[in-house]
DNA sequence: CCGTAAACGAGACGGTACGTCCTGTCTTCTA
DNA sequence: TAGAAGACAGGACGTACCGTCTCGTTTACGG
């Protein structure tokens, strides 16, 4: 929590040593997949010694995370106009970064590690899967007030379909998610509106 | 013709051999987790030469897509009477078994493989992942015709909705799928339900 | 010592299967060195079964024994005339073997095989070893007889010499067994010859 | 330049492991002979990595070369004083060698191994072989200087006899080199002595 | 001429070792 | 202390052969 980090005695890190090694690290993974992706394979290509990755990163994973991470712009926050619109900025935004296979891999890698590393499954959830979901829940929300989306929607399970399909075509189907996604997703989000209108009146 | 398969030349693979990979390839997974889970492992705890095992899968993966599929019973088709209770059935099936921690850890393990080998995702693809969207396509199909469901829903995305929850939920949530996982599924199916009519008309 | 084999109940050895393993048993040992022969690798050059290999010998170095032996021409006894005729004769004989590959690499191989099988080093040096001893010691013994050697001369060391020059130029030297080498051994001998004339005499 | 040697970088090698290495080796190969001689076994008794042995030696032959040399004293050049004492003194000290298990099994697994190994025969001529040949070229040498042998006795030849019969009974006889040995030798010598000086018009 | 019995091709089998790759830690020298 | 370099114990990989075994099929001979 401690933000400005107290200066240590010796030497300082070397920031041009960092930068070398993701730029290395999102080279290997973009260019030849997650299976070339090894600590040694890093250090060889950004000409540093492998102590000096374990030193910044506790695993494969941690430094998988700071990749990720490292290439994301700020995520503007969608002003508020019209629900389909948001969803459909939220949506490409994500499902666009996974057209670079860097980010593709980068994710792919985070599953596997994360699926022996419990600390490491924990941190992707918390870094890379909550701000998503946090943010898609959002305009969730306000869709429930505009009328769009049905006010009781379940709203946790409806992010686990709209991720989860994400996850899925990322790491099994053949060409990745698909072109159309997007556009699947706003034409199922629609199908919850108008049963609001209709059937709510008559049920309650 | 009778003869289905013509009888190879040379000694037979010896069943007993195996059985006993198969099942020493459960212990482990189920037991200790996918990080436990070598080839050196199981040949050592089957008392099998290596090579008995790479003679009968190309990969680790190949072994985990037998593994996963020889407990498999034969899948009852589900008497067509209740679409809730049909929809109910086969996925309180599905997610039974992820109970077993044997057979989720065969599914991650699987993931992890299919990553970096192709040939598997592909075969993940068709024997695993496939059957059981086929098995809820029909489900949701006769739902199409008996008004319980929309007749021009977007089946394949919502195919992609459930069955992503549920990779994503074995893949990265804390506790797996979570208990009232298929009731939220049939919650959020019945959400179309009266939709099906007339209001799309109203909404374009 | 039973010459006439008990004619055996069942399928009698097929003559073709024996000289096809020791046909590509030669052929690989010849082209590609001691290294790339292995039974496996016989049996797959002669289509024959490893079983039909080790039902004949009971070992890799008994088949080189065989190999060694079975293109063998009778060795004719030198005609008893000038010494140095005979000896060159026979190492002539010898070392012009040794000019072939493939019987050069059966006897580097049989010497490998020898050094971890002590019932075959014993075979080696019965039949390999001892005859051509037995042919120079021979020939030596005349060569006393004659006045070409001393009489008192240690034959079995003289042999000892001899053959290990041979067998170390054959397993060590750059260029095998050297072309001057039986003028080199006649030379050494005649040394021999000369004491006996001159100190003897002196000395008895 | 007293730096005999640039430090390299990074970590040194473990001296410790080496000799660790030599220790486990010599005992393996003299207590159960050149059969039980693995690389794998190796490192399992030196509680040792593989990989720490593969860095220090390309070969098992290599390895080899280094356990026969580490044992050598400093071979000490003989006082010249006497001819037969010299040869006496200088095989002697080879052939005692051989009565050590560890020593000849050594050498047979040198044998062994350079046979398929080109580099490794070149390494054993180098390293092994000639220098015993030159020093007991250098004692023939002083030898025909003092006219205990012919001034030109074919040196080469000499010596290929010599260490010919001895590798010959290292390799292949029933109870290695024979203790009467190096008299042996010394008593072929002896039939060289008186011939030296003006025999050889008589017999050409 | 029919059954017994071994030979035969084929290839499975338990084992052992190979040489390579990578992990995460360590030890050195040089900033 | 950082950093490059690389050693280290350990673990797994996938391959090659070993010598034995178990199949189905073939080929003699002896009753």
């Amino acid at each position: 929590m401690s933000q400005s980090v107290a200066a240590r005695a010796g030497r300082p890190r070397d920031e041009a040593v960092h930068r070398a090694i993701l730029e290395a690290a999102r080279e290997l993974i973009g260019e030849l997949g997650y299976g070339a992706f090894s600590i040694e394979a890093v250090a060889a290509r950004a000409n540093v010694a492998k102590q000096s990755i374990y030193r910044r990163w506790v695993s494969k994973g941690a430094l998988l995370v700071e990749l990720y991470m490292s290439g994301l712009e700020q995520a503007v926050a969608p002003a508020p106009n019209d629900f389909a619109r948001d969803v459909t900025a939220l949506l490409t935004q994500t499902v666009e970064r996974l057209q670079d296979p860097a980010y593709a891999n980068i994710l792919r890698g985070l599953m596997i590690e994360a699926q022996t590393d419990p600390a490491l499954r924990k941190l992707v959830l918390e870094k890379i899967v909550e701000p998503r979901r946090k943010a898609l829940r959002a305009v969730i929300s306000r869709g429930t007030k505009t009328g769009d989306l049905p006010s009781d929607i379940d709203v946790e399970t409806l992010l686990d379909f709209v991720f989860g399909a994400i996850w899925f075509n990322l790491l099994l189907s053949n060409d990745g998610v698909p072109d159309s996604f997007v556009d699947d997703v706003i034409g199922m989000l629609r199908r919850f509106r108008s049963s609001t209108n209709r059937d709510r009146p008559a049920l309650v």
